[in-house]
DNA sequence: CATGAATGAGAGTTCATTCAT
DNA sequence: GATGAATGAACTCTCATTCAT
């Protein structure tokens, strides 16, 4: 496979992702990508062989960026309180991000119990995210900044209340005040307001 | 519509939820009712007129079904932990239970906006539940069973980590202990262990 | 299924018949077939789920057909030269056509090796085929109508023989008098002529 | 066409032989070609145009080679009785080969009518094996190791015998003694025993 | 009311064939 | 010459939905 089909498998994973964003994951069809893409219904499947495979690399593409994000943004002198408040500030905008999110597609993806032990990338996303809370806790309980004491309790909690925020977010709505409100709620749990 | 109609309507409600528990929404065709009611495919089509139409009635005598059951189950002289115990254990199972459940079906079926405005059962179970919560720790404040300040926040606190695991247990699973160790941290937050 | 979807489905048998005899068994699609009942695509699956198993239930009747020609055809006071002799007649026939036989269908059918051993028609027809020539070729020798040492070698060889030109028949082509040429050639080894 | 050419056009009927030994003619498709000869799909189009033509120019190779084999395998001092023994040993491992075969292929290619009359591959060789084996009796007579009135009768007998018992082998399966047993029946014909 | 045969739209998939590079 | 990406036609199969009985 030359340059130029890595490129175009490239812009259909692109192109695709766009697709499962707005139609979750069961509804899309090979029809759908193909037309988005504007290429044969042929041509599709010189690449992918179906919606699954494709929304599979989607997520894999997915991770990788969110990994490179992770590490690009935060400043060196940055106080644990910062990292956290810029996590949550992070999974606000997830959160209440309706259009552009693969959310919808993922929990759907993962539905059918046949994906959930490949290669899951929702508990992986969760168990790290758990692991950064708690490392993040601790720095800030040494210094001074919370106060906690089962700071990996505590990580988990923050993640199951992202967690229940994000499912309602998708099935019937919720405000950036809610959210904001929850926030508040758990970071008083560790001392801060 | 006669006696026998209503009672046949009731039966195919009934069998299409089993269809519904085990597929989840998307999945379900007509024909999978049909087929599962041993019925003739215009029969159906007498009674409902989509799988949309079915779901709903589904989860309407559902959400019945679950009010009857608050309302029985509870002694007159128990105090608000032990309501707010048998409330969480219920949960508990209910998030535990991968077969005979709805909770995939209602999730995909609300992830659909079009559904989500419609007499959202999710949203009007969340919202009861919270206040439901929230009297009970204000009541085990004043009998001082609990210590809590924020007794709504607390409440929905419960509530999005209640969701967080349903979710994530329809999603990558979580096992008994999981659910355990989230529930003690959330009663340890309002003085009890 | 009623009275009449029996009688849509031997319809369907029929006119796939004719289409198998017409472009054998390979290059028969659903669709060639769907054409040539004008019914719709979907029609044709609710009787029958490929043409494999259309081909199989038509060759069920075909056979079911053969034997019933077979038993009414022969009257009571035929010698066993005269049965042969009908008997000869009624292959030469069946070589000769072209059109309206399963010949061809049947042969690209158990190419197949996966075919092969499921209720061979071909191979019944031929074994049964040989018995009932070695019978009248004994009754003839009894008769004194026929010479022949080894009747049941000479039972096989008939048939080897019409089957070789059966497959000629197919492949480029037999004239009337060579198959007449060949039949006198193996009776004359019997004796007749 | 340069020398290079001419040897990729004969790399490429080789391959395509096999694929149409172990498949027959109809099922083969250009894909299938392109891919057992590892060239690229356009690259197939430079020298053939349809599996039809390249089957065509297959079987030019083959019966060229079958002639020089001919030619080179037989003794200066064999007798009739020797040669014809030969002749129907190579029949038979013709006739009980399964893989490396055309025969199956050749039959499909030749159920086409349309193939049937353009230098028809299988009538030649039945025609001059026809030649090769009145020829072989006949000298067999003239030496006393053969009897037999009607000559070229018997040759075409021989020839319809072994043709039945090939579309026998690949329509149902035929073993090594069904062929010996044939192939003694009819020597006996002609007083060999 | 109830049946189930019938229809046709639409999804998935495979290939022969072309054509820019 | 050679490549292989791209196209589009053709097939298979499934279902929602209708309708005569």
């Amino acid at each position: 496979m030359g340059e130029k089909s890595i490129q175009k498998k490239q812009y259909i994973l692109e192109t695709a992702r766009k697709v499962f964003a707005e139609k979750g994951f069961k509804r899309v069809t090979m029809k759908d990508i193909v037309e988005a893409c504007d290429i044969s219904r042929g041509g599709l499947y010189l690449y992918f062989e179906s919606t699954e495979q494709i929304f599979r690399e989607v997520l894999k593409r997915e991770s990788e960026e969110a990994d490179d994000v992770f590490g690009k943004s935060i400043s060196e002198d940055a106080t644990a309180a910062d990292i956290l408040l810029l996590f949550l500030r992070e999974q606000k905008k997830e959160i209440l991000r309706k259009r552009n999110t693969l959310t919808k597609a993922i929990y759907e993806f993962y539905f059918d119990e046949e994906n959930q032990n490949k290669e899951n990338v929702l508990k992986k996303q969760f168990d790290a995210a758990v692991r950064i809370i708690e490392k993040l806790i601790e720095t800030g309980v040494e210094s001074g900044e919370f106060v906690c004491e089962d700071c990996k309790g505590t990580a988990r909690n923050f993640m199951y209340v992202l967690e229940g925020m994000k499912i309602r977010s998708q099935t019937y709505g919720i405000r950036s005040e809610d959210v904001d409100r929850e926030i508040l709620f758990v970071l008083k749990g560790i001392g801060v307001d």
